[in-house]
DNA sequence: CTTTGCACA
């Protein structure tokens, strides 16, 4: 293999100095981005201006000679669509190989994909393309720089254990800390003790670096003398990039606020007030805050006369429609100050152009995780310093802001934990096992993690999947079952009941609920029509439950040709649904490839829900006998549950249901539920039920 | 009487 960074021939101009820990620390030289911009296209030349370009021949000396090179840089360095371009430059694409670079989401791969192809003058899908679900963008043979989710990267090394299509690999965004960014980590670190000659680079932001360093530092056996010529050295660099962002001023509450709502409100009326224009973005915790905050500054408008009118508020969270989305993007009109209030949307997924000033609730919802009860919830919880630092960058992207945090410096500096716990150790894990296992990962309690979950959550994950019959007594997947659920990409207990759907006849419809299942809802939540949107539902609601109900909805989606406006008279997501198709399609080729024919119970709703149940049993509950409030419980943890005020059966409650999945909030909310027979559930599950206390309900 | 938001050949 050739090497086209030639060490020694060109040293960096950078000051290079050593770290304590043993990597290498680039210190920011002071020498001009500029140079002689004669001839250059404009394009070209805004790549000279990014920041991250005076860093290009470190960065290639880095990669050169360490396996893993982690890059430290803020938003708007330019790390993302640059880095993988200078390797190009460099030759790590020569010879066949591809430069691969993962990013957490979909959009940015897109976005990112096209900006390089742009920049690079080609055309997407060739030299520069990307891979994402539903969207493969390359041209294999002519693709040099891939990008593609962390998630499309973990599927091919199902097929190339040892990714050995790829010479370096770019992990972007790597701080985010997602189920899956960590997963590729554990990964890609062991995929390197095999092919030392990978390089990664792993982007983070500062305060994670350290630690991401830690983990790669790879011990490498019998190397007496460091590293051999031919391989990098084990140790990782560390390389600071400074972002492009402006000044954000921080301003801090004197005492500690006891209504954060009230005090958000204040804070922009203070602005609007005080400040010279710039829109303002708050963040609050979900969508009911964000509904309250936008009540609540309406009402104190109306009191506060004419200069307050100027302002224009509005609400943003995942779940707003689409119009209402494109308001946010809407340039501000003359004259008008824009304030939205939105969830973590905008902290990471979504950048506003135009704020100027962050008020920060300094609270966000957090999933977490209880293997005992096996119960994942969403409370309201403090955030980290790296989630405030986050934030209150937002504020400085056009010009220098101001951000202003509802909590005392006292509480920012002495109380606030530095980093968030990564979502590995806040989730269930099935999904996350069944694919280390699929790849051919035994010893799921030994795996070298970023950050290791529990061992209960571990071992709670291997019994469910025991249960459902994808492990074995040994814990590997049997066959075939387990290794077509590994290659079924939806949660597990999806997957189960797709493979059983074959034995009831019905692979046709079950393809269809698994989509729906899919899709976080079909529905467009519209205030202020409740009449109209529960008359819309019910025209498709089944007395069985939420299952069959999609069913009527998929009918009436197809005969009204797939029609956006047949959506909007029924309050349905036209998105969504276009989304259920695509899945639906992915599935049957999926399912097609195991020799699964596409077959359809007709009418046999039994049929339907008996696969529902070979899947879902361990969900099954039963109505507390004199409960007056539709208090269920689960039979396998006798955990207090309720319906789902969304669901069809909400306020029906039949004697015994199953749930796809619970919402926990003030309560345990069950979504998507069907009413089942108890004596499915000995049938379907015989192992799971028969060591239970006898209940006379079920004979 | 109601969830944050990403993602998977």
């Amino acid at each position: 293999m050739s090497r086209f960074w030639k060490p020694g021939s060109e040293k960096p101009s950078t000051l290079l100095v050593d770290d304590e820990e043993g990597g290498v620390v680039f210190l920011p030289s002071t020498s001009s981005a500029s140079s002689s911009g004669f001839g250059y296209a404009s394009l070209e030349r805004q790549r000279q201006r990014l920041p991250v370009y005076k860093y290009r021949k470190a960065i290639l000396y880095l990669v050169e000679r360490h396996g893993t090179t982690i890059v430290v840089g803020e938003t708007g360095s330019g790390k993302s669509t640059q880095i993988p371009q200078y390797l190009k430059e460099a030759g790590w694409a020569d010879g066949g190989r591809l430069i691969g670079c993962t990013q957490p989401r979909r959009l940015a791969v897109q976005t990112v994909a096209s900006r390089v192809a742009e920049e690079a003058g080609v055309k997407l899908g060739e030299e520069v393309g990307y891979t994402i679900r539903f969207e493969d963008q390359t041209n294999p043979g002519m693709t040099m720089i891939k990008f593609l989710t962390d998630g499309v990267l973990i599927r091919e090394m199902m097929e190339d254990p040892l990714l050995t299509k790829y010479s370096v690999i770019m992990v972007d965004e790597a701080h985010e800390r997602s189920i899956s960014t960590d997963m590729l980590l554990g990964l890609l670190k062991k995929i390197q003790r095999r092919r030392p000659e990978l390089r990664l680079i792993i982007s983070s932001a500062t305060i994670e670096a350290r630690s991401m360093s830690t983990f790669f530092n790879i011990r490498r056996k019998n190397s007496s003398l460091g590293s051999s010529d031919d391989l990098p050295s084990p140790e990782p660099a560390i390389l600071s990039v400074e972002g492009k962002g402006y000044t954000v001023e921080i301003h801090y509450v004197e005492e500690p606020v006891s209504d954060y709502l009230q005090a958000a409100v204040n804070t922009v009326l203070l602005i609007h007030e005080k400040e010279p224009p710039g829109d303002i973005l708050v963040f609050l915790t979900g969508q009911d805050d964000i509904d309250a905050a936008v009540k609540l500054l309406n009402e104190e408008i109306q009191h506060l006369g004419r200069h307050y009118l100027d302002l224009v508020i509005l609400p943003l969270y995942s779940g707003l429609p689409r119009g209402d989305q494109d308001l946010i993007f809407a340039p501000t009109s003359k004259g008008k100050r824009k304030v939205v209030l939105s969830t973590n949307i905008a902290e990471t997924s979504l950048t506003l152009e135009g704020v100027v000033y962050v008020v920060d609730s300094g609270f966000s919802k957090q999933k977490c995780y209880n293997p005992i009860s096996d119960i994942e919830s969403l409370v309201v919880a403090p955030i980290s310093k790296a989630s405030a630092r986050q934030r209150a960058g937002r504020a400085g992207r056009v010009r220098p802001g101001k951000c202003f945090r509802l909590y005392t410096e006292e509480y920012y500096l002495n109380e606030m934990q530095s980093e968030g716990i990564p979502e590995m150790q806040r989730s269930n894990l099935v999904s996350c096992i069944i694919q280390l296992k699929a790849l051919g990962i035994d010893n799921i309690l030994g795996f070298d993690w970023p950050a290791s979950p529990s061992p209960e959550a571990m071992i709670r994950a291997l019994e469910v999947l025991f249960s459902l019959g994808i492990l074995d007594e040994d814990a590997k997947l049997t066959v075939p079952v387990g290794f077509q659920v590994a290659e079924i990409p939806l949660d597990p207990m999806i997957s189960k009941m797709i493979l059983s759907a074959n034995d009831f006849g019905c692979s046709d419809e079950i393809l269809t609920i698994a989509s729906f299942l899919s899709v976080q809802s079909v529905w467009v939540s519209v205030r202020g029509v409740r009449k109209e949107f529960d008359e819309a539902k019910l025209r498709f609601a089944a007395a069985e439950g939420d299952h069959v109900t999609f069913l009527n909805i998929y009918k009436g989606f197809h005969q009204s040709g797939k029609s956006s406006q047949w959506c909007y008279k029924n309050f349905l997501n036209y998105q969504a649904l276009k989304k259920v198709i695509d899945i639906r399609g992915q599935l049957l080729r999926i399912v097609k490839g195991f020799g699964i024919p596409l077959k359809s119970c007709d009418r046999d709703m039994q049929a339907v829900r008996k696969a529902i149940i070979a899947g879902s049993f361990a969900n099954a509950c039963h109505l507390e006998e004199y409960s007056q409030n539709g208090m269920y419980k689960t039979i396998r943890t006798s955990q207090e549950v309720y319906i789902h005020p969304s669901s069809v059966l909400f306020r029906v409650n039949p004697k015994w249901v199953i749930y796809q999945s619970l919402v926990s909030t003030d309560k345990h909310y069950m979504r998507n539920v069907i009413a089942i027979e108890p004596s499915w559930l000995t049938e379907a599950a015989p192992h799971f039920f028969q060591f239970r206390t006898p209940n006379p309900d079920l004979h």
